[in-house]
RNA sequence: GGGGAGAUACCAAAGUGGCCAACUGGGGCAGACUGUAAAUCUGCUGGCGCACGCCUUCGUAGGUUCGAAUCCUGCUCUCCCCA
């Protein structure tokens, strides 16, 4: 897999790139929309190729394990196959699991213990099975297995937890290394930076991790609940270490906020269920600021969703219409709502990318922050 | 015409002497959501100050009682059954 920087802001860390897959070409900074379950909830290919523009999306590893079973996948030939997706996916490990649904799992040295949220039965993830498994979903990037740790978490916590992270890491790199992808397309693995909110473990895990030659490396355990001043700490300390040459991923981030300030210090790639999650429950990212469309103000307000928006939806209904559809539950309010809120963060790093080239990245960010914190 | 049941806050529906400004659900209003166990969750929802408190509420008019949404009487209205 190859990365390729064409341009540096000059003002910042952005800068541009363009990293290439078997399953096409990503432009970075890029973020990618979640579809855990093999799917991008409320939105299907044909709208997530041709109105957001999507690149790349996301699966998850414990989800699709679970369901429909590694079985099922490997049948189908593969994720993309199964969802009808020729782009790039990447895959999650299964570490914001492990961290998410702490109550149903144990770890221990040789991987995470659990039960699954579905039917209780008992299952082991290990760095070596993990890797096997996304081989049989055969996503273009591999995630590490991590432990993704919790806020607050105690210093000691987060040392140990890192460490093992780290001695995972290890065992998964020679795992993947030893093994050969199924369908016929390059993967990759992106190891993961952890380290909580402690500088000392965060350059320590970052040296770890750089010493190992990848195509991309991941920066984990942030947007957990720490202060973001914090979290953007982190994402310096880190990318001073992490080389330039390759691609940064900023796990499980963010807000629109959030990725403007991760590319001004060299993060290349985004992911988030934010556009989706709070689409489906009422919330729009616009150019203006942030809506919730199911506030009373909206109700008879037939102007378009969004003047200009990136979406065909921001022009074809009205926020009333839409305010409408949410408030009733209407399954084509999430929908739009998602189409929307996607759209607009797709919009964002493209423009971000556009910026960066132009030189113009620093003054419009800020421009873009401001806007991004007003409430409509 | 005869017999029976009932009227509680926006709606539905608990409550049958003090623990009731009144359970609960819906609706309404607002908030949360960051590698998705989330089309989910939380708060508020008589008035005024909005913390403590005070004032006015359970069809309506009276009455009994230290005290009533709860007991008694009149009135109004609604529903059901029989003719």
């Amino acid at each position: 897999m190859k990365f390729e920087i064409n341009a540096f802001d000059g003002h910042t860390k952005a800068r541009t790139g363009i990293l290439t897959t078997d399953h096409g070409q990503i432009k970075t900074p890029i973020f990618m929309p979640v579809g855990t379950a093999g799917s991008v909830k409320g939105v299907n290919q044909r709208d997530l190729i041709s109105d957001v523009k999507a690149q790349i999306i996301l699966g998850n590893t414990y989800h699709l394990f679970l369901r429909p079973g590694i079985e099922t996948l490997e049948m189908a030939g593969g994720l993309h196959k199964f969802i009808n997706w020729n782009k790039p996916v990447l895959t999650d490990s299964g570490g914001y699991q492990v961290f998410s649904l702490a109550d149903n799992r144990k770890l221990k040295e040789d991987g995470a213990h659990f039960r699954s949220h579905i039917d209780g039965s008992k299952h082991v993830f290990t760095p070596e099975n993990v890797v096997d498994i996304q081989r049989i979903i055969g996503a273009d990037i591999v995630m590490a297995f991590d432990e993704c740790t919790p806020f607050p978490c105690d210093v000691d916590y987060a040392r140990k937890s890192m460490e093992l992270t780290h001695r995972w890491l290890k065992r998964g790199i020679k795992r993947f290394d030893e093994t050969e992808p199924l369908y016929g397309h390059q993967q990759t693995y992106f190891p993961i930076v952890q380290g909580s909110v402690y500088k000392d473990l965060r350059i320590q895990s970052a040296e770890t991790i750089a010493s190992y030659d990848r195509d991309g490396y991941a920066i984990g355990g942030l947007s957990v609940g720490e202060p973001v001043e914090e979290m953007y700490a982190m994402i310096e300390v880190v990318n001073e270490i992490l080389p330039e040459n390759k691609p940064r991923y900023l796990m499980g981030v963010g807000t629109p906020v959030n990725i403007l300030e991760g590319i001004s210090r060299g993060i290349d790639m985004f992911d988030c269920v934010m556009p989706t999650r709070n689409g489906r429950n009422g919330m729009l990212f616009t150019k203006e600021g942030i809506i919730n469309i199911k506030n009373v103000k909206w109700k008879n307000d037939f102007s378009p969703i969004e003047e200009n928006g990136a979406s065909f939806v921001d022009h074809k209904f009205s926020k009333a219409y839409l305010r409408h559809l949410i408030v009733s539950k209407e399954i084509l309010g999430a929908q739009i709502a998602s189409l929307h809120n996607l759209s607009f963060y797709l919009w964002l790093v493209t423009e971000a990318r556009h910026k960066i080239t132009e030189g113009t990245f620093a003054s419009w960010k800020n421009e873009m922050i401001h806007k991004l914190a007003v409430r409509l």
